[in-house]
RNA sequence: GGCAGGUUGCCCGAGCGGCCAAUGGGAGCGGACUGUAAAUCCGUCGGCUUUGCCUUCGAAGGUUCGAAUCCUUCACCUGCCA
């Protein structure tokens, strides 16, 4: 595999590198050979999510570029959790743990290839630490850590403002220190980089290894997507932006992309889809002229739902919007591709001939969580049937509505959709 | 270990015996305006068999006709002292 000189260069123009050690004497190692890299996820969850996203095209573009990836999920500090200012984390049982670290294995499997010169490689930091003794431990990471450089970072003053931090919790830049280290000593690993939110614990490692070896090597952090006004990304109606299909339909994840506000379309374009720079500014230029068209929003929308969730899923995702959002009159649209279309954005089946209210089925579909609440919405002028807005609660769908002779299309507010099949 | 303060709905935060399903802000949700945007404005925001009923104010008991509000015990958090 020939190396790629202009990488650098590119992740610089995409918005990238947030944060970086010496970025020239980088750039002299990217181009001068194939550079063992690191990015680390921590199994948290079930599933990764939207910053992981970020992390995992950032491996991939390295690799394209010729360098070698070690993945690491960490068995080891998913057990201990870092520090976040939302306060101290509920540990998770190791049984679980090591449940999520196959699940988010098999999530970072697809994005890298394990095959050729430069294959990846998935590592788990439970194999260096789990048979590693507590006084080698203090021995040979914690002699290289200054507890009053560790108080100076800025999550752990924010948290000891905020109430304070367990020894656990505060001992984790530790862990991923050791974890950059034994990289390095095993698998001549000159380069990590995540998360600006994990800046600490990256330098932290490239700090072990110069104390400990004398030798520098490199590290870089992605930026914290936001949203135009500052806050954090990444929401949905479902919780956290899923990659997982199971936790979050592929269907919501397109939307998710395709309602990304117009300010922000540029930066997401560079950040997450592989579409050559000439591409991204000619989709920027037509989108400032109009802005109305969402260009941007649409190209971001089927490129990265391609990138995770595949090309079938994104075309059958594409049909499904264009029929639930075109408007207009339901009832010509055939009941195959209102059927395909439903199921993309969820449907429940109820029996014919015991049709219920309007009310149950908000609930039936998940659109109200409680009936309370889809009677709000009704009285609120937010529910719609086939379109239609419903006024009665109480109001059961007749025979003649159903589309096809077999479906409902019920809606609540303008974006959310589900269908609802008499079977 | 001692002393003091705290624990209220998704979050922050009022309330300090009846007028409390509980002020206010934020988030969320719906409507209007739009481009399935942003901003703004309006409404809504525990549940139900909804002119009423049921369950909520850290947990369990108690006082009272009546408690989120008073008392007791327990749990957890914070600060100061040791």
């Amino acid at each position: 595999m020939s190396l790629d000189p202009t990488l650098l260069d590119d992740l610089e123009w995409r918005g990238l590198i947030a944060h970086s050690t010496d970025l020239d004497a980088l750039r002299e190692a990217l181009t001068s050979g194939s550079v063992r890299f690191y990015v680390g996820f921590d199994p948290t969850a079930p599933s990764l999510h939207l910053g992981n996203l970020m992390q995992i095209l950032t491996a991939k573009r390295l690799q394209d570029a010729g360098h070698t990836p070690y993945a690491l999920v960490g068995g080891a500090t998913g057990m201990i959790g870092d520090p976040r200012d939302s306060g101290e984390r509920t540990l998770n049982d190791a049984a679980t743990v090591s449940e999520w670290v196959g699940r988010v294995r098999r999530q970072i499997e697809p994005f890298l290839s394990f095959e050729g010169a430069n294959a990846a490689t998935m590592v788990n930091n439970l194999d260096w630490t789990q048979g590693l003794s507590t006084i080698d431990f203090l021995r040979d990471i914690g002699k290289h850590f200054p507890v009053n450089r560790m108080l100076a970072r800025e999550t752990v003053k924010r948290r000891l403002e905020a109430g304070g931090i367990s020894y656990t919790e505060f001992s984790y830049v530790l862990l991923q220190s050791m974890d950059f280290l034994s990289l390095y000593r095993e698998h001549g690993v000159t380069l990590q980089f995540g998360g600006s939110d994990q800046w600490g614990n990256i330098t932290g490692g490239a700090e072990l290894i110069r104390r400990a070896t004398g030798d520098s090597v490199h590290a870089f952090a992605t930026p914290l997507i936001t949203k135009a006004d500052g806050t954090k990304y990444g929401k949905t109606e479902g919780g956290a932006l899923w990659l997982d299909p199971e936790m979050l339909s592929p269907y919501s994840f397109f939307q998710f992309w395709l309602n990304v506000e117009d300010e922000k379309v540029g930066e997401l374009l560079r950040i997450f889809t592989f579409l050559p720079r000439e591409e991204i500014e000619a989709l920027e230029a037509t989108h400032a002229e109009k802005p109305f068209l969402r260009a941007g929003q649409k190209a971001l929308a089927e490129h990265v739902t391609t990138l995770v969730h595949g090309p079938a899923e994104t075309a059958r995702i594409q049909a499904a919007s264009a029929a639930l959002f075109g408007g207009g009159d339901m009832s010509t649209l055939s009941a195959d591709t209102l059927g395909a279309a439903l199921r993309e954005a969820g449907a429940v089946t109820v029996e014919r001939g015991a049709l219920p209210t309007i009310t149950d089925l908000l609930v039936e579909t998940g659109l109200a969580k409680s009936k309370g609440e889809a009677r709000r919405t009704i009285g609120e002028g937010g529910a719609y049937l086939n379109n239609t807005r419903v006024e009665d609660p109480e109001a059961v769908p007749a025979e003649s509505d159903l589309i096809g002779g077999r479906w409902l299309v019920l809606r609540k507010g303008k974006k959310s959709f589900k269908g609802v099949e008499v079977a």
